[in-house]
DNA sequence: ACGACTTTGTTCAGGCGTTCACAAGCGGTT
DNA sequence: AACCGCTTGTGAACGCCTGAACAAAGTCGT
C-alpha cells in the first residue's frame, strides 16, 4: 500500500515549497532534466539541508547519487500545493494597486485567476482591467456565488477593509489576502494573510540604523548571509 | 545610571513594532491619551502578552495600573524604528506595480520618500508619476549619488532584477525591497526583503485544500484564532 | 561484479519565538 | 495613611524551525 504520509507540513515550509515550484518551472522550461538539492537551494536562496528537509515532508522524491527529476518534482510539488486546478479569486478595490494585480499575468500561470473585479467608484465601474469588467461592489455576493470564488483579495482603503472582509466571509470565502493596513478580524476557519509594504520598509530602515546609525546600542548583530534570506 | 538596554530586538518583533506604531498614530489622531496592552493588541491582531514582551525590549514605557501614553509610546517607537528623518528611496521599474507604489501616499507619512524613479522603457521615461519624473535607468548611479538614497525598491521583470540589484549595491545601497520573483544574491552587509504575492496566494490555497480538499491527508490542523494572525 | 563516489533522507541538537502565569508597582479610594 | 484593584513587566515552559552531521542508497567506473 502506498500509504500517503499523514505528516503535517509547517506553514513556513509550504511558503518555501511554492518558491521551489517556481524555480523548477523555470528549469523545466530551460530543458533541464535533473537538479541537485544544492543547486536548487542556491536558486531559491535557502540552505540545501533545509530544502531536503522541506521536500522530505512529501516523502522520498529524489534519487540518491543523482538528484531530483525536474519534471517529477515539479508535478509532485504542484500536487502538494493544491493541484493544477484553477483557483477563482475576486478582487475588491480596483484602484492603483488593485489594477496592477488584476493586470498581472504571473498569477494565472500559477493557477490563480481573477474572476471578479469589484469597486464602489462609479468612475471605475465598467472599465475593463486585464480583460475583465469592473462591477459595482454591491454585486459582491452575487459575483462570489456565480463564480464560486474561494479566495478574496482586498485592495480597498483601510477604513472599509473590515466590512468588505465580513461580506466575503458571509458568502463563504475562507481565504483572504489583505493589502490594507489593518488587522482583520475573522471567525475561526477563515485564513487571512496580510501584505504590509510599509512594515517591510520600516524593517529595512531599522536594520540599516542598527548597522550604522547607533553601533554602540546593538552590538552582536547576526552575520548576514551571502545571499538573500 | 540610565544604562540603555543593549538587548537585541528580534526581527519578528521589529515588524510588529511597526504595526503598533501605525495603530498608535491612528489613536493619537483620534485624541486618545492612554491605551492598555489589551486594546492595543486587539487592534494590532496579536496576543496582549506578546505585545508587552515586544515593548519590553525598549525598556519600561508604560505605567502600571494605567496603561501606555499614546503619544509617549508613539514617539518611543518612532525613535526605536529609526527616528523621524525622511528615508530617501529609489524605485526601479515603473510599470503597473511600480506606478502604484510611486503614487501611494502611505509611505511618505511613515517617512519613506521616493526621490528617484527609474525605467528603461523610452515610453515610460519622462512621464510624471506621483509628482516625480521617470528617468532613464542608465542614470541610476547618478540618481543614487545625488539623492543619497539608502533604500532601493525593485519592481522590474525578474530577468533583470539581479543586475539592477548589483548596480544598487555597487553604489552603496544596503537595503533592498524586491518584488520580482527571484532570490537576489547580495554581499554580506546588505539586507534584502522579498515580497512574493504568488507565494501568499499559494499558501492560502494550500491551507484551504488542507481544510477541505483532502481531510484524510492532513488531520490535526491547528485551531484558527478568532482574529487574523 | 565490485568498489568508491555522489547525493539524498533522516536524526540530533541548538536557537528563536510564542504563550502562559505571576509578582511588582501605581492610582484611586476610604 | 493604608488598602484594593488594575495593568505592566518579566521569568519560565513549551513548541517550532533552522542548521549541521551522519547513514542509506543508488550510480558510475573499472
Ligand atoms: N498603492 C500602493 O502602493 C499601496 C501600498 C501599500 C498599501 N496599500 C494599500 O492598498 C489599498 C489600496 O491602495 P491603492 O493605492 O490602490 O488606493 P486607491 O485609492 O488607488 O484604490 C482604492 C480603490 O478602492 C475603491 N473602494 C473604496 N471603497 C470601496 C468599497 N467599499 N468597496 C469596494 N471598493 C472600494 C476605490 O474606489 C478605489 O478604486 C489601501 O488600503 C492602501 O493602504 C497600497
Ligand atoms: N503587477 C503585479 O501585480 C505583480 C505581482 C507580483 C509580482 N510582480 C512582479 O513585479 C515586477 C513588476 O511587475 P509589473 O506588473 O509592474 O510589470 P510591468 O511590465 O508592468 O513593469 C515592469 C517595468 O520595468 C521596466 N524595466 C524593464 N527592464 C528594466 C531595466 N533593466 N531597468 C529598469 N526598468 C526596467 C519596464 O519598462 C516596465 O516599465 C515583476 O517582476 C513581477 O513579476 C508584479
Amino acid at each position: 500500500m502506498p500509504q500517503s504520509r499523514p505528516r503535517i507540513i509547517p506553514e513556513a515550509t509550504v511558503a518555501r515549497l511554492a518558491v521551489y515550484l517556481r524555480v523548477l518551472a523555470g528549469l523545466a522550461d530551460g530543458g533541464r532534466s535533473h537538479v541537485s538539492s544544492g543547486e536548487l537551494a542556491s536558486a531559491a536562496g535557502v540552505n540545501p539541508a533545509g530544502l531536503r528537509k522541506d521536500l522530505s515532508y512529501l516523502g522520498p522524491c529524489g534519487v540518491r547519487g543523482v538528484g531530483y527529476s525536474v519534471a517529477g518534482l515539479r508535478d509532485r510539488l504542484t500536487d502538494a500545493l493544491g493541484g493544477e486546478r484553477s483557483r477563482p479569486c475576486v478582487l475588491i478595490g480596483i484602484g492603483r494597486l488593485g489594477s496592477a494585480l488584476a493586470d498581472y499575468a504571473g498569477f494565472a500561470s500559477r493557477g490563480f485567476e481573477f474572476v471578479g473585479l469589484l469597486d464602489t467608484d462609479p468612475a471605475a465601474v465598467g472599465r475593463r482591467v486585464g480583460g475583465l469588467p469592473v462591477r459595482p461592489v454591491a454585486e459582491l455576493e452575487a459575483v462570489v456565488a456565480e463564480t464560486q470564488a474561494t479566495i478574496g483579495v482586498i485592495t480597498t482603503p483601510a477604513e472599509v477593509a473590515q466590512s468588505v472582509c465580513d461580506r466575503l466571509v458571509s458568502v463563504g470565502v475562507r481565504s483572504i489576502l489583505n493589502f490594507a493596513p489593518v488587522a482583520l478580524t475573522v471567525p475561526a476557519g477563515v485564513d487571512v494573510r496580510k501584505v504590509d509594504l510599509s512594515v517591510e520598509l520600516q524593517v529595512l530602515a531599522f536594520l540599516d540604523q542598527q548597522r550604522h546609525g547607533t553601533p554602540p546600542l546593538v552590538a552582536p548583530l547576526r552575520a548576514a548571509q551571502g545571499s538573500a534570506r
